[in-house]
DNA sequence: TCAATAGTGTCTGTTAGACATTATGGA
DNA sequence: TCCATAATGTCTAACAGACACTATTGA
């Protein structure tokens, strides 16, 4: 078997030609939406793109992608992780073979200042876009989904001091779906994650709500036995 | 702000030199054990290495893990999952500047048939290897202990027919603890992901296992509330 | 006073985990 | 017979989710 004794063999790094592609989201109007750009050519194939660059010599991907986010919105995003790197056979606009993917958020306040020809559109009418910008997108949001419950995500997107409403409206756009409030706040109490401020808000009619921070107490405890929720149907 | 315009303009790719490197994982006398290559050079830098490759032209990164994994072992995995694109300062040992990479699980049995100077080590027993790709390995044991609970990973380790108490061994192994039986065979029920088959076996000397077969029904539905177990603090 | 939002108390069904018990083979 | 393992029944504490209720402001 010549293959076999070929790995072991030193192997040779070689060249190949990649992109790092970056999914900002922040919550809009009661709903997620991505930063896309506008091709700057009318005629090209895609009219629609995430912001994407090629690394520079010796940058790191994740500084590659926080340099694309300064150049987009002048700041770093609040939370940025690795989605995947892709490289099969999906059109990237730049033909990259490999795409290394990012997802970062933006709180509201700082992301409406944009570049020309950005905007942001709802995630859930996303305009026709490169085929792999597309599944990085839709992963983007995955990560986001399964990340929230293990980061801190959520903080990132709120001021130093938030009411528990606020919290949970964030919880709910980011996980795309509506939480019990007794249950929410019993979880966030057994969770040790937030501490009363002594403020309080008056927000038009209703009784003025807490003001809470960020303080998260030591981790609780192992977590309970294996749940099979979600199994994919392989 | 010339920065900010920069992105709006097209981009351009560029090269960079990447590697795919694997991490396979398999069940060994009771714990996890990693595939490692003995380096070919006896004065090379670092003597033990995951096997990795350089991707060919046009070779997507995961078609090329699993011609790494057909290279060591002669087989390819029995589950493959990206972990993640590692491009930071840590060394590689092709001094690959991204290294694309993957875990792939592998059963016990065809596990023993592996070239020569490749061995299986105990995960928690790593010897000295190059930095990045120890940080892989602690990587790869993580990605596995996550999505244990929403793919069939567990299954990929056994034979079609399996007693429960061989499945919940390979679920303990695979995440790192030990599982309460009687819970262990609830939730495994509730999932209706195996069903019994009408065979037994007598493995020395108890009562007879029944034997089962991985059998997903359609998935349940959506999960509960938030958990806020396992946060990190930041 | 009403409307609107914040925040809490209580009940119920579910379930994880502990424990005990039965079942069934081999030594 | 004793022992080891499989498999199941029962109890309890914890908890998610539902519902109702109180609290506190502005209109």
């Amino acid at each position: 078997m010549r293959e076999r004794s070929l790995v072991v063999a030193r192997p040779a790094v070689r060249s190949l030609t990649a992109a790092v592609d970056l999914v900002l989201l922040t919550p809009r109007d009661g709903s997620l939406a991505v930063l896309l750009l506008k091709a700057a050519d009318p005629r090209a194939r895609d009219r629609w793109l995430l912001p994407w660059d090629a690394p520079r010599p010796e940058e790191p991907p994740d500084q590659a992608a926080i340099r694309l986010s300064r150049g987009v919105l002048g700041v770093p995003p609040a939370a940025l992780e690795q989605i995947a790197a892709f490289g099969d056979g999906r059109r990237h606009p730049g033909d990259a073979q490999l795409s290394v993917s990012f997802v970062g958020l933006v709180p509201h306040g700082p992301a409406s200042h944009t570049t020309d020809g950005a905007v942001w559109v709802d995630v859930e009418q996303l305009p026709l876009m490169a085929p792999r910008h597309r599944v990085i997108v839709d992963a983007a949001v995955d990560v986001v989904r399964k990340r929230i419950d293990q980061s801190p995500l959520a903080f990132r997107l709120l001021p130093p001091s938030f009411t528990l409403s606020e919290l949970q409206a964030i919880y709910e756009l980011l996980l795309g779906r509506s939480l019990h409030k007794a249950s929410f706040r019993r979880a966030l109490q057994a969770a040790f994650l937030v501490e009363p401020i002594d403020e309080w808000r008056s927000e038009g009619r209703g009784r003025p709500a807490q003001l809470y921070r960020y303080a998260p107490k030591r981790r609780r405890g192992m977590r309970r036995g294996v749940r099979f929720d979600l199994i994919s149907s392989d």
